[in-house]
DNA sequence: CCCAGAGTTGGGCAACCGTCCCAGACGCTT
DNA sequence: AAGCGTCTGGGACGGTTGCCCAACTCTGGG
C-alpha cells in the first residue's frame, strides 16, 4: 500500500466516512465499512483515530466547514429583499440538490449527537454555525438592499435556519423538488415582510 | 412473571422503545434493553414481533397517531389569524415541551427510516400525516376566522410542517425555549399574512 | 550505512447484536 | 382430571462490532 502520511489518511477516511454515510445511513457507518470505502485496513483506523467518535467530530467539522463556505458565496443581492431572499434560498437549494449526501450526513450527526454526551457540544458548535451563517446572510442583504429589520437578526437567522433544515428533511423524505422550492419562494416573501427600508431621516 | 397477553405485551413493548429511544437515543434501542425496560425476557421480542423491524412500524403509527391526536384537539380560533396561528402553535409547543420524548422518537425512526428499504414507506406515510393535520388546521383557522388562502392550502401545509420540524430539532439541539417560542410567534405571524378576508361578493 | 521513528498490516479479543429453540408453566375448555 | 393452546424464560447460535497488539516495512537524517 502506498504509505501516506497521517494527516492524509485520515482526510480519506473522513471522506469514505462521507460516501458511507450518504449512501447506506448512519448504521452502515461501521469502522470496517468506512475503512473499505476508503481502500485502508481496518488497523488503520484506530492509528489515525483515537476511536470513531474523534471520526464523527472530524467528519461534522468538515461538513459544516463546506456548507459555511458554500454559503458565504451564495448571498444574492438583487433589486429588491424579497427577490435578494429568493434568489439565495434558490442558490442554497441547487447545492443541496447537486449533493443531497451533506445533508443527510449533517442531519444524521445531529440525530446521533443528540444521546452522545461527547458530542453533544458539536452538535451545539454545528447549530451556532448554521445561525451564525444565517445572520450574515440576513445582514448582507439587509445592507446590500438598503434595508433594516423589525426584528433582531439573531431571531430572523434561527427562522432562516428554521426554514431551511425543515425543508431539507421533508424533501429527503419524500424528494418532492418542486413542493420543497415552492416552499422556500414563500418563505423567502414572509421573511422579507420583516424589512423596512432604512431611509435616514434626521 | 404475571402472564400478560401477545397484544398487551406488544403495547408494552412499544412503550418500553419509545422511553429508551427518548432517553438514550435510537442507537441504544437494542432488543435486549427494549426487553429490559419492559420487564420482558429477551425472547418475548421474538415472540410478539416477527423482526424489530415490525416493532419499529408500529412505534412510528402510534408516536404519530398520538401527535395527530394531540393536534385535532389544539386547533385554537381566535379573533383573528393572527392570533389563532399564534394560540394555536403555542399549544402544540406546550405538548413538545411537555414531552420532548416524541419528538426525539420521531426524528430518530425519520432519519433511520431514510435508509432502511423496508421503512421508506413509513416516514413517507409519516409525513403524509403531518400534511394532513397541518391541512386541516389551517382549514380550520381559515373558516372560523372567515379568511381564505392565497396559496393552495396543501403548499401552507407544508410550509407548517417544516416550521415545526425545523423549530423542534433546533430547540432539541440548544434547548432554547425562548428562542423557540419567538420564532414560532414570527412564523404565525408570518403565515397570517397569506391570508385574505373572504367577503363573498356577488 | 544504519537506525529511529512513522506508517502498514493481519489477526484476534471480548462484548454485544438479532434471532431462535425448546422445555416448561399457566389457565381455559371439556 | 385431562388436554391444549398461550405464554414464559433460560440458554445458545452465528455474526458483527469497536478496539488493540505485535510484527513488519518503509524512509529520511546523521
Amino acid at each position: 500500500m502506498a504509505r501516506v502520511p497521517a494527516i492524509e489518511r485520515r482526510r480519506q477516511l473522513v471522506e469514505a466516512a462521507f460516501q458511507v454515510i450518504g449512501e447506506e445511513g448512519f448504521a452502515a457507518a461501521t469502522t470496517r465499512r468506512i475503512c473499505a470505502e476508503a481502500g485502508a485496513p481496518v488497523a488503520a483506523f484506530h492509528y489515525c483515530f483515537a476511536s470513531k467518535e474523534e471520526l464523527f467530530v472530524e467528519l461534522t467539522e468538515a461538513t459544516v466547514a463546506a456548507l459555511v463556505d458554500a454559503q458565504a458565496d451564495g448571498v444574492l443581492v438583487r433589486g429588491s429583499v424579497r427577490e435578494s431572499l429568493r434568489a439565495t434560498l434558490a442558490e442554497y437549494w441547487a447545492t443541496v440538490e447537486a449533493d443531497p449526501n451533506r445533508e443527510v450526513v449533517l442531519t444524521g450527526l445531529t440525530q446521533f449527537a443528540l444521546h452522545e454526551p461527547s458530542l453533544a457540544g458539536v452538535a451545539r458548535r454545528q447549530y451556532e454555525a448554521y445561525h451564525r451563517t444565517a445572520a450574515l446572510t440576513l445582514e448582507s442583504v439587509g445592507s446590500g438592499c438598503g434595508v433594516t429589520w423589525t426584528l433582531p437578526v439573531e431571531q430572523l437567522a434561527r427562522m432562516l435556519v428554521v426554514v431551511t433544515d425543515g425543508v431539507v428533511i421533508a424533501w429527503l423524505v419524500d424528494r418532492d423538488g418542486d413542493a420543497a422550492r415552492a416552499a422556500l419562494d414563500a418563505f423567502a416573501d414572509a421573511l422579507a415582510a420583516f424589512a423596512v427600508s432604512a431611509v435616514s431621516h434626521r
